[in-house]
DNA sequence: ATGAAAGCGCTAACAC
DNA sequence: GTGTTAGCGCTTTCAT
């Protein structure tokens, strides 16, 4: 790597302490002379020295400006919008968001929130898909680590941000009674997160209102929330003899028309399909998607806002903040017939 | 924020020295007594007392471990695959990825760069669409940060990772030139990066082996390399009334697919269309995209090895790591009729 | 078994 | 105008 110059040596060459070169470089060299002064600018550019970022932040007990955000798959649309988010905000403050993408594999979440932590880093932003609060805390232990919970949290607390998810459950439902569907199946992950939980019930809860029964039995199919999940699910869905489905996010249901339309099944003729997240493909994919529309972006610069405001304020109290849903009709739903 | 606990709070708590402390601590204790130990371990605990990564480094001379990563659009398939590719090599030697997505705009790149050369990087892969290498070089200056370069770039030097973009250009002109193509559109940016240069390049010199000719007034239509992009040019693409079109990357054909059908062109009935780079999507859109493919976390992992192996052995010398392209073919393009 | 002291590279009071 | 000095929090040599 070539030795690193030193401000003691920038000092040395030019035969000045090393405060007078510190201050000079800080900008804080009014009180010297022109001649020190460019002497030792131009010694700096000669030998490119940089200041040491570590003996720099150790005296001036900076802040790491390090923001943390955990999500399951950078590269999934919805996330890598919500990542846009943050790193918009971040950027605002000069902050420095270290991205990692887990896969929801549990282990490996684990391990990148101790080496941000390591890192003394500011703050967090959560979205994981394996860990709770619990196991968040015990690792975080005595920092005082502000952290945000976003969408995939076993959690019904801490701070965080959130969309009306039992909202876009019922608008859900709603939207596929409006269209009379009788026989509507439901494709969910293994585990459900706390969001989950909401919109399904909000879903289930319309669906009753409308006199419509669920067949839990049949007709809530378990499927991974991934393009491959939905494309998978496609057999059992044909099998279950519905008119309608609702998958939990949009790349499921974007796999599962692909799986039905491989197997010849028309959508929305035979079968309407709705999705959830509003991701930018639903208008790219043919029929275009109808989902639920969560504010994507939005919620990236909320849970950033939201993370530097609890960083700079110390505030311990718990805060939500709630982002609505809406219904976004396109194509691939249609009246029964 | 809550003061921070330092190694000489826990000594002084359990009435050692530091020099006992940070040897416990470190797994150098054997020399201590077993009681002393316990208490030690026992407070760090219970005081949640983690070093500080700075004073900590500042001593060990360690290196930042971390890696800079700056890409147009990390939300866009192409790059959170590759991204993902790299996250996956860093983790591997505890590198942490300092992941940008600058949005080709030059500026904020420019300011993501220095940030991250602020903080003492390793190394950077950077895909940038507006910087080149004298940019680049300018930046870094006199530091001895080892960068690879990948795809987008105005640079036919610098060590980097390459994929066989004339051979690409060319299996994509001998698709549709096998199909009976005749008159075919290109679409692509307005700015050529050094890839499209090629790219471009070997489609044209395929299509002049096969005796066909490109209007090049009229059938090299720009567009910003984007779904909106391709989107807008649709209706560009039935003026120039062709029977194909090659896209610049997969984004921009599946955009133009949108385009085409909304305005009831049908895909590949009236009108053959190629993309470029085979993102996850192009299985899901309908019809399948025919593309040709690039091995996009294969690029991103040999891209972050490429660097670590270059940081670690600090060899001045270029390299060039290239990886091959192939023909996907799927159901957008037809025999012409 | 334990600690004193030096020093990593830097900044900033406080001299001179 | 410029330099001396005292740390920041930590690790490590070398005594004891």
């Amino acid at each position: 790597m070539g030795k690193k110059v030193t401000i003691r040596d920038i000092a040395r060459l030019a035969g000045v302490s090393v405060t007078t070169v510190s201050q000079i470089l800080n900008g804080k060299g009014e009180r010297f002379s022109q001649k020190t002064r460019d002497k030792i600018f131009k010694l700096r550019d000669e030998y490119g020295y940089v200041p040491d970022f570590n003996a720099r932040s150790l005296i001036l007990r900076q802040s790491s400006s390090m923001i943390g955000v955990l999500v399951p798959n950078i590269s999934s649309p919805f996330f890598g919008t919500f990542v846009e988010g943050v790193q918009h905000v971040a950027q605002h403050e000069r902050m420095i968001p270290l991205i990692f993408s887990a896969d929801r594999n549990a282990e490996l979440e684990q391990n990148y929130l101790s080496q941000m932590l390591e890192r003394s880093i500011d703050g967090l932003i959560i979205a994981s898909a394996t860990m709770t609060t619990d196991t968040i805390n015990r690792i975080i232990g005595a920092r005082d680590v502000p952290y945000i919970l976003f969408d995939q949290n076993y959690a019904q607390e801490g701070t965080r941000v959130l969309t009306d998810d039992y909202r876009g459950g019922e608008l859900a439902a709603q939207h596929l009674a409006d269209l009379g569907h009788k026989k509507i199946a439901i494709l969910e992950p293994n585990e459900l997160s706390e969001n989950f939980t909401q919109r399904l019930t909000g879903f289930q809860d319309c669906l009753r209102k409308n006199h419509i029964e669920l067949d839990v039995a049949h007709n809530v199919i378990k499927a991974p929330l991934s393009r491959r999940g939905g494309y998978d699910a496609a057999a059992a869905v044909i099998k279950a003899g519905v008119t309608a489905a609702f998958a939990g996010n949009d790349d499921m249901a974007i796999g599962l028309m692909r799986g039905l339309r491989e197997r010849g099944v028309k959508v929305p003729d035979q079968i309407s399909i709705m999705g959830y997240d509003d991701i930018y493909l639903d208008e790219y994919v043919s029929p275009q998607l109808t989902t639920i529309r969560q504010p994507i972006m939005d919620l990236g610069i909320g849970a950033a806002k939201m993370l530097l405001n609890k960083i700079h304020s110390d505030q311990e109290q718990e805060q939500i903040q709630r982002f609505p849903v809406e219904l976004v009709q396109r194509q691939s739903t249609a009246r029964v017939r």
